[in-house]
RNA sequence: GGAGAGGUGGCUGAGUGGUUGAAAGCGGCUCCCUGCUAAGGAGUUACAGGAGGCAACUUCUGUCGAGGGUUCGAAUCCCUCCCUCUCCGCCA
C-alpha cells in the first residue's frame, strides 16, 4: 500500500512510477479525497475537544453543588448535544471516505525501485549473471518422462483423487521430495534462519496484508464457509506473523525459513506446462522471509538472493539470475530477481525462485513497524523462494539423467536421500 | 457442537457513570545512600495518531478484546461480534 502523504504531496511521483509499470492512473480524485479526509479529521478533532471540555464542566459544576436541573446545566447539555450531532455526522463522512480511499489504495501496486530496469514485459527482463555449465545435447529427456520411467509419480490416479494439475509421488519420488525439503531447511537454518511451519489456511486480512487481495482473488482457493483461503505461498502467513506489531529495533533483522505446501488456481494457464512438475495446483516450497530496518533492506536483498542461489550451487544445478523489468514486476515488489534453473530436457531456463524486496509496501498494508527512539517507522520486507521443491526435483532429474536411465543425485542430497542414484 | 467463566498498562491485579489514562504490587529507568554479586530511600515509567517548533518539548484526539448504542460525560450501563480458559461431546 502506498503512503497517502506521498499521494497528497507528490502525486506526480506516483503517476510516473505507475507509468513505468505500464499503468496509467488518474490520481487526482484519490488526492482530493485524501485531502478532504485530513480536513474532516482536523475538524472532528476540534469539535471533540470542545465537547470534552463541556463534559468536564458539567461534572465540576454538579459536584460543587449546582442542581443538575439548573438552567446553566441544561444549556451546557444542549450545547454538548449539538456538538455530538455534528461529530456523528462528520464521523459518518469520515468513515465512508476512508473506506473509499482504502479500497482505492489497495488496488495500487508498489512503486518500482529506481534500480528496477524499465521495460514493457518479460521480454525486457535483464540477465545479470549465470552459474554452472548448462548441459546440452540430443536425446535428453524431459523430467516428466524420466519420472514416469522411474515410477516416481502417478498423474492419472491424481486426477482421480483431485483433478488435473495435482500430482502424487511414490517411493523414490516421495522420498526425494522429503529429502529436498529437509536439505533446504537445514541449509538455511545453519545460516541463522528461524524455522517456521505456518498454517496453510489463512484469513482474508493475511492475504490482503501481503498483497494477494483484493486484486488477485481468482488466483487462490477459497473456503467460503469460513473466510479462509489456501495459502498460495508461505510469504502470506510469514508476513502476517507480525501483522500489527511494533518490532523492537534490536530484534531486526528477523529471518524466517518456512516450508509449506502452496496452492494456486492457475486461472488462465490452460494448456501451459500440462505435464510434469512445473505448474501444479499444489506444490511444496521452502520460503525465505526477512523483516529488516528500512535502511538495511538493499543489502538484505542481495543476501536473501544469494541464500537462495546457494541452494542451487550446492545442488550443482546451473542457473542464471534475471532482473525483472518494471513491466513484469509483481504487485507487491519494488524490485525482483528471478533465479532460473537450467532444464536440459526442455533445453531452457525455468524460474525456480523469485527474490523480491517489497520495501514498506507489505509493512504498511499489515502495519508492521519498528521503533527508532520515540518514533515508529515501517519496516521493510523481503521474500525469496529457497526453493520451489517440485521444480528443483524436475531440475535434478533432467540434469542428473544418465544414458542407462538412472539419475545421478547431487552429492549434498545423499545424506538426506540415502543413495547416490535413482534407478528402476 | 452444548454448558459455564473471563478478556484492564511490560507483567500481576483493583476499579460499576464525572479531573480514572486508570489504585496497588512486580519489573524498567534516573538519582541518593551504603565499600564490597545484598539491602535501603526519593523520583520517574502505557500506546497510537494529528497540529506547532531545528530540537528538548508543547498541545489536541483516540485507545481498558473489536464494533455499534445510551449519556453533556462510559473501563464502568445496553447490543453484536471475536478470542481465551474450564467441563461435556467429537476427534489426530
Amino acid at each position: 500500500m502506498l503512503d497517502q502523504r506521498l499521494i497528497r504531496e507528490n502525486p506526480n511521483v506516483v503517476v510516473t512510477a505507475m507509468q513505468r509499470r505500464g499503468i496509467n492512473i488518474d490520481i487526482n480524485s484519490l488526492k482530493l479525497n485524501s485531502e478532504k479526509l485530513k480536513e474532516i479529521e482536523a475538524l472532528r478533532n476540534e469539535l471533540q475537544a470542545k465537547g470534552n471540555l463541556i463534559g468536564k464542566e458539567v461534572g465540576l459544576k454538579i459536584k460543587s453543588g449546582l442542581s443538575p436541573n439548573s438552567d446553566e446545566i441544561i444549556s451546557l447539555r444542549e450545547e454538548g448535544n449539538s456538538i455530538k450531532q455534528k461529530v456523528v455526522l462528520l464521523e459518518e463522512k469520515e468513515r465512508s471516505l476512508f473506506k473509499k480511499i482504502k479500497a482505492n489504495l489497495l488496488e495500487l501496486p508498489n512503486l518500482p525501485s529506481i534500480d528496477c530496469p524499465d521495460g514493457k514485459d518479460e521480454t525486457e527482463n535483464v540477465e545479470i549473471r549465470s552459474w554452472g555449465n548448462p548441459l546440452k545435447g540430443k536425446n535428453l529427456k524431459e523430467h516428466w518422462q524420466i519420472a514416469e520411467e522411474l515410477k516416481l509419480l502417478d498423474t492419472q490416479r491424481s486426477v482421480r483423487i483431485a483433478k488435473s494439475r495435482f500430482i502424487t509421488l511414490f517411493n523414490q519420488g516421495a522420498r526425494l521430495e522429503r529429502a529436498l525439503i529437509n536439505f533446504m531447511l537445514d541449509k538455511h537454518i545453519s545460516k541463522g534462519y528461524i524455522e517456521v511451519l505456518p498454517p496453510v489456511l489463512v484469513n482474508t486480512e493475511s492475504l490482503q496484508g501481503s498483497g494477494q487481495l483484493p486484486k488477485f482473488a481468482e488466483e487462490s482457493f477459497k473456503c467460503s464457509e469460513d473466510d479462509l483461503w489456501l495459502t498460495p505461498t508461505a510469504e502470506v502467513p510469514l508476513t502476517s506473523l507480525h501483522r500489527g506489531e511494533i518490532i523492537p529495533s534490536e530484534d531486526l533483522p528477523i529471518r524466517y525459513a518456512a516450508y509449506s505446501p502452496c496452492f494456486r488456481r492457475e486461472a488462465g494457464s490452460y494448456g501451459r506446462d500440462t505435464r510434469g512438475l512445473i505448474r501444479l495446483h499444489q506444490f511444496n516450497k521452502v520460503e525465505l522471509y526477512w523483516f529488516v530496518h528500512p535502511e538495511k533492506s538493499k543489502d538484505a536483498h542481495d543476501q536473501i538472493t544469494s541464500d537462495a542461489e546457494d541452494i542451487l550451487k550446492t545442488l550443482e544445478l546451473p542457473y542464471r539470475v534475471v532482473e525483472i523489468c518494471t513491466g513484469d514486476l509483481g504487485f507487491s515488489a519494488a524490485r525482483t530477481f528471478d533465479l532460473e534453473v537450467w532444464l536440459p530436457g526442455a533445453n531452457a531456463y525455468r524460474e525456480i525462485s523469485s527474490s523480491s524486496i517489497c520495501e514498506d509496501f507489505q509493512a504498511r498494508r499489515s502495519s508492521i513497524r519498528t521503533k527508532e527512539g520515540k518514533k515508529t517507522r515501517l519496516v521493510h520486507t523481503l521474500n525469496a523462494s529457497g526453493l520451489a521443491i517440485g521444480r528443483t526435483m524436475a531440475a535434478i532429474l533432467e540434469n542428473g539423467q544418465q544414458p542407462d536411465g538412472s539419475v545421478r543425485l547431487p552429492n549434498a542430497i545423499e545424506p538426506y536421500f540415502g543413495a547416490k542414484l535413482l534407478k528402476t
